[in-house]
DNA sequence: CTAAGTGTATTAAAATAGTGATACAATGAA
DNA sequence: TTCATTGTATCACTATTTTAATACACTTAG
């Protein structure tokens, strides 16, 4: 696994191993069953301090993406079909965003398509 | 002006503030020379303390978005020509962060090309 | 000029979020 | 069992954010 932390974002600490985690369950690099290094482990590859993964871990078991048994570990847990299913999900969701961001700044649907034609070439 | 303030967002509240108003430069809906409203009025309309509607406006004033005297109050000091810019830097670089999340959830150019043609019809 | 309204500045207090240190309980290998 | 390792829980400390109460100097309408 590949974290990259920015102690200078306004994002938390804590929430930014979540999304590191969570990107990496959804872009299938983590699949149901694998296991997550231990709190200390990751906490002392990251340089922070265990509570700070412990949090970000307890907030990934709240929201149904990992299981952890004291002792023995955490574990990714995530249905296989469920996996694609967000994983597109969490895109239609990015661009809805953009989207919505673009129509705020006053442009149209046929500018943003120019820009995307631009862009993504 | 129409300010939305969501006291439950992880943003905090001054922050809101900044951020509506800049949208309001960018898209247009304030221009060069326009008033902002006093501080006690915006703090009494949003319901917040004046300090924390003061502490925006120091913000957008030191980011050049504005230009506060006082007695004489608050006025968007946005060069003409650099509205448009920065409106089209913004929106270039919501989309490139975009196109980053696609990427790291693991899609191809086409695979956005293909939900943009979906979705933005 | 007077008075109301303006931005600015200072200081303090409270609440919240984030981080850190430590102890506890469960698991599993030797 | 023994012991190292695991997740969990609790408490405390720090920084940030927000609110609050004033005070000050400037501008402008009357």
């Amino acid at each position: 696994m590949n974290l990259m932390i920015d102690a200078k974002s306004p994002l938390p600490v804590y929430q930014q191993v979540i999304q590191a985690i969570k990107l990496e369950i959804l872009s299938g690099g983590l699949r149901d069953g694998d296991p997550l290094p231990s709190i200390r482990d990751l906490a002392k590859l990251l340089k922070l301090n265990p509570n700070t993964v412990a949090k970000a871990y307890y907030a990934l078991e709240a929201e149904g993406f990992s299981e952890g048994r004291s002792g023995s570990g955490s574990r990714v847990r995530v249905p296989p079909g469920r996996q694609d299913a967000l994983r597109r999900a969490m895109l239609e969701s990015e661009f809805r965003s953009f989207l919505g961001k673009a129509v705020s700044l006053g442009f149209s649907r046929d500018d943003v398509r120019q820009l995307i034609e631009r862009i993504s070439q």
